[in-house]
DNA sequence: TTTATAGCTTGCAATATGCAAGTTATATTT
DNA sequence: AAATATAACTTGCATATTGCAAGCTATAAA
């Protein structure tokens, strides 16, 4: 699975697929925290890729499953440290498409502004809250 | 193809697939031009993609196909400003790996501490480069 | 004018994805 | 306690994407 010894290569290896980054999105932005909420995504993620994409972000060591421990079929995805330092990556992704695609997006404003002015203390802020 | 109006998911539409990153890393950061020298890359894409995805990349508007002056065969694939931008999510990726799976990896110290210390100034420097 | 090189395209097998249905464990309702 | 509902999967199968080998076309070099 590994392709060659390139750093951004290893990322691609761990995140490199049309679904990851949109988990990782859902649970460190969005607040996402269970199987049936990161299944309501807009994206529209099939259940079998996304029980096969937890179990490969878990092993990647981006996130975590607990129990709920007041719902005892439920489970709880946590991002990780690894998980959070996955952010400035999406902010980047957020402000190329601001920048080259921003026809028909869905794009605040404000996080545009906040993300070009002070990049890392947006970044901060949102791993903080994560 | 469009999967949502977020601007991840839109990104993730462009760029999102093992290869496209790659084939930008080639250009951009390596300095590679041509069919054949992209063929060549460690990770060993087939022609068939490396086609397919050249086109589609082309069509994003994130590189241009150019034919060589100096040589009838070949044809010169050069990153424009919005393959430029992707830059920052590439060393996003370097970081990422180097902090968190630098095991068997190549990663230069010297990139990692300029990302680091001056992140802004290594971007400008392989953008203005590129 | 033959041979080599660059950049593809095509055919087919292997792999990954998408959709629907089924399964198990726990929780809620009656 | 029994029946129903919910959450999180798993499985089977159809479709789509990828990988590999071979072939093709245009230009260049010998």
């Amino acid at each position: 699975m590994i392709r060659s010894n390139c750093p951004i290569s290893s990322a691609l290896d761990h995140v490199g697929d049309r679904w990851s980054l949109l988990i990782i999105r859902d649970i460190a932005l969005m607040g996402k925290k269970s199987y049936g909420e990161l299944l309501a995504s807009a994206e529209g993620i099939a259940t079998n890729i996304l029980s096969s994409r937890l179990n490969s972000l878990e092993a990647s060591g981006v996130l975590v499953k607990e129990k709920d421990p007041t719902d005892g079929r439920r489970h709880i995805y946590k991002v990780t440290q690894a998980g959070k330092d996955l952010i400035p990556i999406l902010v980047d992704m957020i402000l190329w498409s601001a920048h080259h695609n921003p026809e028909g997006l869905d794009i605040p404003e404000e996080l545009v502004k906040s993300a070009m002015s002070n990049r890392d203390g947006l970044i901060a802020q949102l791993q903080n809250s994560a």
